[in-house]
DNA sequence: CCATTTCCGTTATCATATTACATTCCTAGC
DNA sequence: GCTAGGAATGTAATATGATAACGGAAATGG
């Protein structure tokens, strides 16, 4: 959401995807890592189908569970989070750090920016425990506009 | 999710909207009703087709806008909320109290419950704020096991 | 009592996601 | 090297969730 060096971002996450994959803990094949590529290229939420679109006009598959396999691999190996709010998807900018995801996400432009949830969920942590609940994950989501979009649309 | 008098959750909120009703700040038309009175029979989400399935069974229409129309009208005057992870919907069981609310939702049976984020998303806004993000809206939902399910499926 | 708005119902269509099954490709173990 | 088994890829078909567009009925308020 700030200006900054995409390119590096990138070359970041991709790098410490194709390390993983050459150390074998991964298989980085090449529709998983164009998707990847391709999720990169913004910091804004890209559908199931913007993605399968893409894909197939690479010559990849066509059909939709191309594109939600992917998905899946991706987000699993934290290269990707789904956006709920959405039913949508958007990069994760640092892969592999064992974090607790909460999102800012532009209704106008879906940008998505991320920030660590692990403050606010620790006062929920309490509340879950006093019910017997246990949590496996917890989704964190704000809906709101970025500072461009803003602008365009004051309060 | 803990054992309670249910009979009085519903009437309490029932008696709530039919007040809201007399004095004519809302429109408690009879498909409306019927759908509030549907969703509080249990603490569980529901999907708008479930919904529909039995608005038409009982000869309401019959298609889809009927659904979600009514759930719209529902969420928007805060009687139901929306569950994000689920495309479904809960009864709000103390509406019309300006509540931030966070959920835990049993993966196995779909009990929702309800409670403050407000904690959680003081901290969350203060990184908005630096980021020059407006917040509108927030969701919060711990996904996992309520106590009944945990007993049959153990960590 | 009429005009306007709100609500309800329909049909048609779009968007998102999954199931099931065949084929190809890697990899481990021989 | 060869090959059995699992993982990955592709397809078709289908399920599930949501919206657009339009006509008529009913309440609301001048």
């Amino acid at each position: 959401m700030e200006p900054h060096d995409h390119g590096a971002c990138v070359r970041h996450v991709l790098d410490e995807a194709d390390r993983l994959s050459a150390d074998g803990t991964i298989r980085l094949t090449p529709v998983r890592r164009r998707a990847l590529e391709i999720l990169l290229e913004s910091h804004t939420a890209l559908g199931a189908y913007d993605i399968l679109k893409r894909l197939d006009a690479e010559g990849f598959g066509s059909q939709p569970p191309v594109a939600y396999r992917v998905l899946d691999f991706l987000t699993s190996h934290g290269f990707a989070h789904r956006i709920e709010r959405l039913n949508a998807f958007v990069a994760c900018m640092h892969p592999q750090e064992g974090h607790v995801p909460a999102f800012m996400i532009c209704r106008n432009c879906r940008t998505v920016a991320e920030t660590s949830a692990k403050p606010a969920l620790s006062v929920l942590g309490r509340s879950a425990r006093g019910l017997g609940f246990r949590i496996e994950r917890t989704v964190v989501e704000a809906m709101g506009l970025c500072p461009d979009c803003s602008k365009s649309d004051p309060p």
